[in-house]
DNA sequence: CTGAAAGCGCTTACAG
DNA sequence: CTGAAAGCGCTTACAG
């Protein structure tokens, strides 16, 4: 706040060229301390940054970034805000660009094309330093023209394969191997998996199922005898899908839900309908939300730390600027193993 | 994305320059279109439009910005992204800006007041056409010097009171009110109120415990049967919440709790000690998250469209940049009567 | 209906 | 260590 010993109002929107008159040097000088580029004289520096205080002088960063081309900011173009993945990861990418002194973009595509690209476009417009995007289905494509002459993008997701762009993403196969050997090792002779159906839909298959069928395939289970049921990505879906589960001929004594949310789903539909978990049932999410600490049993699930997926993410556009390119990340996940699937 | 019949790929970054030039026309004309300002021919139009498609013509928004010295964005600053409130909130706010052409800087101040004021300088910097904000504790006087002189300020809480700055909340006593007067008129006879320790501690007596106190008053519970206990603002708060309450002399047949994370984790509490809800202790959360209902029994809450509210916030920006001046505005709420207090 | 030109507030070679 | 000046890519009175 500017200091204002004589009563009158600060000038509202000091400039550059203000500070600089006050002061008497160039702008050129005020430009200097206030990017702090050195070589000035440490009186000059003094006088100045008193002179900033006194007139309330604030950068125009609309200004600074039309003449550097870039506006230390960076965007985050997520799916959605309400998938309880979302926060966490936010809140890792918001801490880390504010870490570096950048200012962040949001914006949410709905998996929608259309909207994606207008994200993008607007982004660009406004100089952002790069995107970290959450790619909407089936518009990698968009991503890879915009990757390869506008700006700086890092995917988050790792089932996009074959695509020049960077990843940042988690062990999501060897998570769901984890789970699935878990459920196997305490016993469970029939797991079946509720996967999210428009992940099951992508071009590649999804890592959690090929760690599902990977997991199942090592101890001797056949394709004959793995269970997918493809749900909704919400709590409705993991009730629906547990109901179906329970419908199969052959039931199955564990479930692993695509993430936390379906899991949920399912445990709540499980004990609404009296069956006992884990003794009849054991369930594994994935993600390890923190509502998975609420439930009674608590959830086993699969750890991703997203924050620090979040700083990752926003370290690795870094680097892509300063080097021109950057090796994709995959970071470790962790079973944590709690009453739902001891 | 720009047709390219010729497959040479097109100039990066073309400018209004460019396009005009490549028509034939002044910037003047070409900037006139792109803004749809009429008064121009329709071929020459239409000429312009095929450029802007055929040079990849997208404008530098920082440009635009610059002169118009605002820049078509507009801020969020949030206390926590974690808090389950802020999700559906977001998004309401980025569809509405969406809607209106504006993107969405986001910043997450921790409740620090040195984080709120500098997420606000970066926003004035950036030029946004105004942001809402969730107060940082202790800095609402930042809020006001910012509103008075640098941008237009939406104020999400209704808690600041005397201030000159308009704000978007919702009829939170009364839905405290309702809440308690449900527990008391389903005939609980101790109710007691697990409120968040930091805002009890806010200047004004928060809404919440106003809405708790005047329905037992009402009903003709004199204050030293009100029981309020400080919790912190998490699942563990309910939790130590909850034990606090039931080691009580007179211990409640009633909880209303601060939001629904605190009521879940009361409730997940009670339940691991063996206590019946509703039987023995009715719960009574509010927000109304989604994972009220995956609760075992489900949680009767106060429900806050916070959708709604963000985009009322966003409308409430543009009022204020339109006109100078906006009337506050409280959103009305609604008991969502569940297993957890029926 | 369209153009020439100034201006928005910075940064940055280029000089000295 | 410091300055004069061009340039970033738009918008916008002002003319015609």
């Amino acid at each position: 706040m500017a200091t204002n010993t004589n009563g009158r109002t600060p000038p509202e929107n000091a400039t550059l060229a203000d500070v600089a008159e006050h002061v008497g040097v160039s702008a050129r000088t005020v430009s200097r301390v206030v990017n702090n580029q050195g070589g000035c004289t440490a009186e000059t520096r003094d006088r100045i940054l008193a002179a900033i205080d006194e007139l309330g002088y604030r950068p125009n960063l609309m200004a600074r970034g039309l003449s550097k081309r870039r506006s230390d900011t960076i965007g985050l173009v997520s799916i959605a805000m309400l998938d309880p993945f979302f926060p966490e990861f936010a809140d890792g990418v918001e801490r880390a660009a504010s870490d570096l002194g950048r200012t962040m973009f949001l914006a949410s595509t709905g998996g929608d094309r259309v909207r994606q690209l207008s994200a993008l476009k607007s982004m660009v417009g406004h100089g952002v330093e790069g995107a970290i995007v959450f790619p909407a289905a089936h518009a990698v494509g968009d991503l890879v023209d915009f990757a390869a002459k506008e700006m700086p993008i890092i995917i988050v997701n790792d089932d996009v394969q074959g695509v020049r762009i960077s990843s940042v993403s988690a062990e999501i196969q060897a998570g769901a191997e984890m789970a699935v050997n878990h459920l196997l090792r305490s016993g469970r002779k029939r797991v079946a998996a509720l996967l999210d159906r428009d992940a099951r839909n992508a071009p590649r298959p999804a890592r959690r199922e090929l760690g599902y069928r990977n997991a199942l395939e090592t101890k001797g289970f056949g394709p004959d005898q793995h269970l997918i049921i493809d749900v909704d990505n919400s709590l409705e879906g993991g009730r629906v899908g547990l109901d179906e589960a329970l419908a199969q001929p052959n039931p199955p004594d564990a479930l692993f839900a695509y993430n936390d949310l379906i899991a949920i789903g399912a445990l709540q539909r499980a004990l609404d309908r009296g069956i006992s978990v884990p003794d009849d049932l054991a369930i594994v999410g994935f993600d390890d939300i923190e509502m998975c600490q609420a439930m009674t049993p608590m959830l086993t699930s699969v750890r991703i730390d997203r924050d620090q997926l979040g700083r990752v993410a926003v370290d690795m556009i870094r680097t892509l600027v300063e080097e021109g390119s950057v090796p994709s990340r995959r970071l470790p996940v962790e079973l944590v193993v709690r009453a739902s699937a001891p």
